[in-house]
DNA sequence: GCAAAATAAAAAACAACGTTCATAATAATT
DNA sequence: AATTATTATGAACGTTGTTTTTTATTTTGC
């Protein structure tokens, strides 16, 4: 057997990813195997682990493209003044990870085994979310150096980040209608915090 | 075979949980099995399912047991200001974080199979931790009804919670000092903020 | 054009997993 | 002391990710 180049190698690797984030609509990921994910595209479990090394970089691929379909998202804003802009950005994170629940935790719960670290191209994208918002930043604050800036930033990615998360498991509270209110009320009243230590300018 | 009685099943739930304790301070859960669980403690793997219900819920047990241990840590702090005392408590989680790095994980990445929901007690446990905040808060605003400062307390936790497990994978910056600034940052700055807001009192 | 070498997909084998079930050994009861 | 009720155990089951072997196809060399 070996109907070789029914499909390429890399379009074998998009039907899998694609079976992958299809399950991961409706069921778990604990419910997944490498050996449904074959079996649902019509392939062979040894096939997948020649393409993507193991079934654990399968699932980082998908986790891959769940990252990169999210900053798309973010990048689809359009800036008005920083601190709206930034507010917007809090509401689309936390709505793409509610619409996309189980691939939102793939994510950020998957790690390596063996506890090694995860390649350094993922954590790239992650931190890459965070630009955006240092962009916006330096303009509120433009007094504020590069180091400032930083800070800032992850202190709000952190915020948003965390106040999703503990949403999205019912950690928090228990109706999503609470949580942008949360954001809102993380995003406004930090930066008006700092606008005081800072004594700077700017009012919107 | 059945040395009945040679423990007790109190003492075997102790020395299973335990055994999970010690394993996770220097590997990974994925390299841990109920297997190994029972073989380490001198048991069989089914006398642990008769136990613990499942394997799952061994690791449940261990979560509920870190998330107590998170939660007496927390009590400790001897209340000085409010600000302050918050400033301790987010301080505490996340010193509690990177010490017990991979049991905290387990707490917030372990979720029941086939997508039900945690328990409601685990779930009680963890927003238990929010109740001193709150305190805190609705000392630091006395004018603030009930729901204001329950917001508030969550954006505070939301925040703490967020930076601390982005900061523990790597994902937010490199080393840990940054992540006390930043911790400091998100509590003073989000209080000041608000504080301005309801044009409050109280200025520690 | 055909035989030989290379390649690539599938099949089979492997070790380990969580869980279930029947068994054997102990404790409790009569 | 014999019988019944417990209870930990060991074997079995179905499934997992991965490795290795086999087999069918494609490419190469003459």
């Amino acid at each position: 057997m070996a109907r070789r180049k029914e499909h390429t190698h890399e379009q074998i690797r998009h039907m899998a990813i694609s079976a992958v984030v299809e399950h991961l609509q409706c069921h778990g990921v604990d419910n997944l195997s490498l050996r449904k994910v074959a079996a649902t595209i019509g392939y062979v479990p040894s096939t997948l682990i020649n393409i993507f090394g193991s079934y654990q970089y399968l699932l980082l691929a998908v986790s891959e493209q769940t990252l990169l379909q999210l900053a798309a998202q973010l990048q689809l804003i359009k800036p008005t003044t920083p601190k709206q802009t930034i507010e917007q950005m809090a509401l689309v994170y936390s709505q793409f990870a509610f619409a996309n629940r189980r691939c939102f935790r793939l994510v950020f719960e998957l790690s390596m085994a063996g506890d090694q670290p995860l390649p350094v191209a993922h954590l790239g994208l992650i931190k890459s979310l965070f630009s955006d918002v240092e962009s916006q930043l330096s303009q509120y604050f433009p007094l504020a150096c590069e180091q400032e800036v930083e800070t800032m930033s992850r202190v709000l990615w952190g915020g948003i980040h965390g106040l999703t998360c503990l949403s999205l498991d019912g950690k928090l509270f228990e109706t999503q209608s609470c949580l942008q209110d949360m954001l809102m009320s993380h995003v406004s009243s930090y930066i008006d915090g700092m606008s005081i230590k800072r004594n700077s300018n700017a009012a919107n």
